[in-house]
DNA sequence: CCCATATCAAATGTCAGACATTTAAAAGTC
DNA sequence: GACTTTTAAATGTCTGACATTTGATATGGG
């Protein structure tokens, strides 16, 4: 009996992956109203819950967004840079975890990723982007905890990022460095540590303002080469203990 | 009255949030299993059909997986590279396409992210991986379809980046490369077009085996140019009529 | 004793109908 | 005309039921 019942896919899932298909098609456009989970359900021939389960779905991909009330309903989203890059932070940090990322693995990975936009940010910052860089310097240089000081480290590195003026290259990198927090929060920073990587970071915002692209790859070299050691110093005393 | 009523998230919302964040701080690990739908419905003190909506979301995010039958349930997935770059990719187009991304700015982007993995695979490439350049490379010179032609011309990159051997960065660059595969596709390639590109593909293969990073991104160079002034000669062919 | 078969139980998937809540528009009132 | 009340349409939730899937268990025969 070849007649196609391969999985049995959910009717639900099928409904999401049907209506999904639509959006990505450009049939249903950002802003567009989809039927009411009556019609929808009438539509499917199946019942309210089970479009309800489809439209969820369709919710958690950011495709969607609905509102209660009297003129509401699933509207197809818009989608931004914001929202994409919320979601896509989430799945790296936990794909990260999960697979048990090394540091090495995922330093490495954070600065060829950082490398690729110091030419455009180099050709494009304007004086928004140093006064950003500037500022996060001046966070990182205030006494702050662990946390507040990576914090500042991912704000340092999302300037530079931004200062490349393009919007997908951000959408990437930013993605990227944010989600690999978690590992550079495994470092413990002593102050002068500290100190160290605040000289680098004001190397690169002056050789940025210069113009010197070499001279920032450059300087990120050394920035790699200093979180690897911290973080295998800090990996040394923990197993000491 | 300043009790916490804030825009009143629903009660799906908060159980699929809840059961994120205990999935993300590592108390749920991959594999364990869920409560039941029943058992969720009690602890969370609502029905099964709003228990439901939580999970479904939680399986749009590949947080979850679901099984039936006498032993199923719903169990914490664990994230393969391979789920996570499908999500990436398909959030990444949708971006691409619902912000109306002009092809400069992808194609800077793109080149610029390719850039970022020279290095690691000048220095980290093995035979296989120079094996599947030059597959790609012969795909792209037989005679096939655009669709065909930009397939293997993603294979192509995707060999590239992959020679890094970071998985992590492989995540990263695949998802931003392919996601600008439908914008490459807009892009009509005559004969000779298909000539001048294998051409430099097979340069860059050949910089790579003799590891020389600075040919390699003075191609890559050559390459962009090239891809945006075809895109800008079939624009205006496309003005014209 | 082992194996095939039938039965069972637990879980997800689906359905139907009801009620609660929210929201904007329409109707009504001063 | 501005304010208030009503109303309708939609999502959000609850309840209880049935269908389906699938491993476990019991049962029977060789």
């Amino acid at each position: 009996m070849p007649t196609k019942t391969p999985p049995a896919k959910s009717i639900s899932l099928s409904i999401s992956d049907r209506l999904a298909a639509r959006i990505a098609d450009g049939d249903l456009m950002a802003g567009d109203r989809l039927p009411s989970e009556a019609e929808l359900a009438l539509q499917f021939d199946c019942s309210r819950a089970t479009v309800r389960e489809a439209l969820k779905r369709l919710a958690a991909k950011n495709l969607i967004r609905t509102a209660r009330g009297h003129s509401g309903g699933a509207f197809v989203a818009d989608l931004t840079y914001a929202a994409a890059l919320d979601s896509h932070v989430a799945t790296s940090m936990l794909l990260l975890s999960m697979n048990a990322v090394d540091f090495q693995t995922a330093a490495e990975a954070r600065f060829a990723l950082e490398r690729a936009c110091v030419d455009l940010a180099v050709a494009q910052h304007d004086r928004a982007d140093l006064r950003a860089l500037k500022d996060a310097i001046n966070r990182l240089a205030s006494r702050c905890t662990d946390e507040a000081f990576c914090a500042a480290d991912v704000a340092f590195h999302r300037a530079l990022v931004d200062a490349g003026h393009n919007p997908v290259l951000s959408y990437q990198l930013a993605g990227a460095v944010e989600a690999m927090q978690p590992l550079m929060n495994m470092i413990t920073y002593a102050d002068r540590d500290r100190e160290t990587i605040i000289r680098l970071y004001r190397r690169i915002a002056g050789a940025l303002q210069a113009r010197d692209a070499g001279e920032v790859r450059h300087v990120l070299d050394e920035l790699e080469a200093l979180m690897i050691a911290l973080f295998q110093r800090g990996q040394a005393r923990r197993a000491r203990r």
